[in-house]
DNA sequence: CATCGTTGTTCCAACGATGTAAAGACCGCG
DNA sequence: CGCGGTCTTTACATCGTTGGAACAACGATG
């Protein structure tokens, strides 16, 4: 591999020379400018980023934490979020936390200032305490309890109001909410808008219709489907927090006989890919991810550069997409 | 950040004692290894990774090149990557193609030995020539042209014969194939498979129910079931050369009210977490993607050290999951 | 007591790049 | 012709780390 000073010996000039013309130094000779483009050409030279960096003083990586990436709403964000790093000379490093707190610990102590310029976290379980972290970082999602880091997202608590208000709109009275959970901030604010939508249309809240999940995966959904249709009374809608919670619910929905939507209604919420294409689709909150990956590495673009900017929350748009789910074709 | 220099004053040592004890190199006073580590604990001494790196003439990284991590088996396959090369000090770089060929020149060219150790490829367009790799390399699958390079993966033609004769097994004799394709070699060995089970069976192979498709996502399986659905004598299965055609398929189905499995039986590749949930669930040859992955680091390991090693063709196991598209309930 | 081998420590150079300062080339002007 | 200023190039130090050689201390040996 060609080095520096393997190009200047070919070129006839000083190492600073080559350093000079690769870094798009104005002040070079035209010919040598010439001669320096040839040899660089002839000898393949790539710059070492390790000696780059440890001589700039920074690493050329930014790490996202996450919980998994077999998780699609993760996958889906994690590829976006590497083209929009990409597009300025970062690279991503991804670890997953599995939704832990050790997990999550684990990941933030591997975060030193050597390894990565900056951090995108999605925590679900770190405690206030865990934020002494080392370099500029931004959250994704809402956090149980205030966290001095900048945050990018949708509004949960509008989205998950309009998914609700949807449901009301077609009639539906008794709606349930899968998705419940402790320490999940995101998972808070949601319920707080399934509530403020019922509250809105003048329904009552039912806590026996709130089913909380310890975890977002689809059997955790289909579990919770089978405890309120084991209800004396079951829901005429569900309200899942997010689409893998839905698909669990729609499996259950599908291996008991009910029909989706005449005899229950399901919206989820992250509107991953393949929700469009279950039988039948699924009605989902859209947020735009590719808003959420480009905003969250701006905002590391702005904080790596002066690390104390005060916190931002920015907030991106959000849809919904109506499905067969909720409307029969 | 604290240097081994600032561990080092502070100690009264010199910066290789420090080094020495970091390292855990034997001969360190005691006295001497207790003030250096109690220093090291004060001043909470990260090394810095690109100067060790640097040093070492290693980089600490390996490459996963794939086309997108919105496809779920590339997802699933990324977390068990950067899960099995954590184990052996490896930070994992996702590099995303997209599948195109300028997409895989371009990722294979940022792959520098000065950027990452190895590389695991997973490429579906590159031509031969482009396999001038600076770094070792092991590909996952299988390629159209002999490359060279080693390879791990389950055996697909042997994997397409299993699904297609568990078609046959049931009763089927018109037995379309979804995901043809000029340039991927998994392509091709899979219709290999396909075209042996019915010879195997004395069916006719027959070319209008071969087809083709460009991608392989969700929307090209939908498209391709709406070419058979239309035909004058439609199949009665469909082996789907991966999970995604397959939703895609069973997609069309549902909206043309075909009933699967009684009147069309589908069978996926890859067992993508959602196929298990859908309805009706997939039938999908399912690799040991965990086993995929420790393969493939382990080949990594042992080409990192000693470049020249003789080409390996590691073969990992498959299973067929036998869900309702194929087996009504 | 000189010598030796074993331990323990330090100094120096090097990895490959870039920032700084200073030196060299070149120009026009008085 | 000498001076000052603008280009252009170079030597050197430096980032944080580790390998190797050199050196120092030590008890044991002849």
């Amino acid at each position: 591999m060609a080095t520096l000073k393997d190009v200047a010996r070919l070129a006839g000039v000083s190492v600073k020379t080559v350093s000079n013309v690769v870094n798009g130094y104005s002040f070079v000779k035209p010919d040598n400018r010439a001669r320096v483009e040839a040899a660089l050409e002839a000898t393949g030279y790539r710059p070492n980023l390790g000696a780059r960096n440890l001589r700039r003083g920074r690493t050329g990586f930014i790490a996202l934490v996450l919980p998994e990436l077999s998780i699609p709403y993760f996958a889906e964000l994690a590829g976006l979020v590497i083209a929009a790093a990409q597009e300025h000379e970062w690279n991503v490093l991804i670890e997953q936390t599995f939704g832990t707190l050790s997990g999550e610990r684990l990941a933030l102590a591997s975060l030193g200032p050597h390894l990565v310029d900056a951090a995108i976290l999605s925590p679900e379980a770190l405690q206030v305490e865990d934020f002494q972290l080392s370099v500029p970082a931004v959250m994704l999602g809402e956090h149980a309890v205030d966290v001095p880091l900048s945050r990018v997202g949708i509004d949960n608590v509008a989205a998950a109001t309009f998914a609700v208000r949807h449901l009301i709109s077609l009639g539906r009275r008794r709606i349930a909410a899968i998705g419940a959970h402790p320490q999940r901030g995101t998972a808070a604010l949601r319920l707080e808008g399934y509530r403020a939508a019922l509250a809105e249309a003048g329904l009552p809240f039912d806590s026996s219709l709130v089913v909380p999940a310890l975890n977002y995966h689809r059997a955790d959904g289909a579990a919770a489907m089978k405890a309120l249709l084991d209800m004396r009374n079951p829901p005429d809608a569900v309200f899942c927090f997010n689409d893998l919670l839905a698909v669990g619910a729609m499996r259950t929905a599908a291996e008991r006989f009910v029909r989706v939507p005449q005899d229950l209604a399901i919206v989820g919420f992250d509107n991953n890919d393949e929700s469009a294409y279950s039988s039948p689709s699924l009605t989902s909150i859209a947020p735009d991810k590719a808003a959420i990956a480009r905003a969250a590495v701006n905002l590391l673009r702005e904080r790596a550069g002066s690390p104390d900017l005060e916190l931002d929350d920015v907030q991106t748009p959000f849809s919904l997409q109506v499905r067969e789910s909720t409307v029969a074709r």
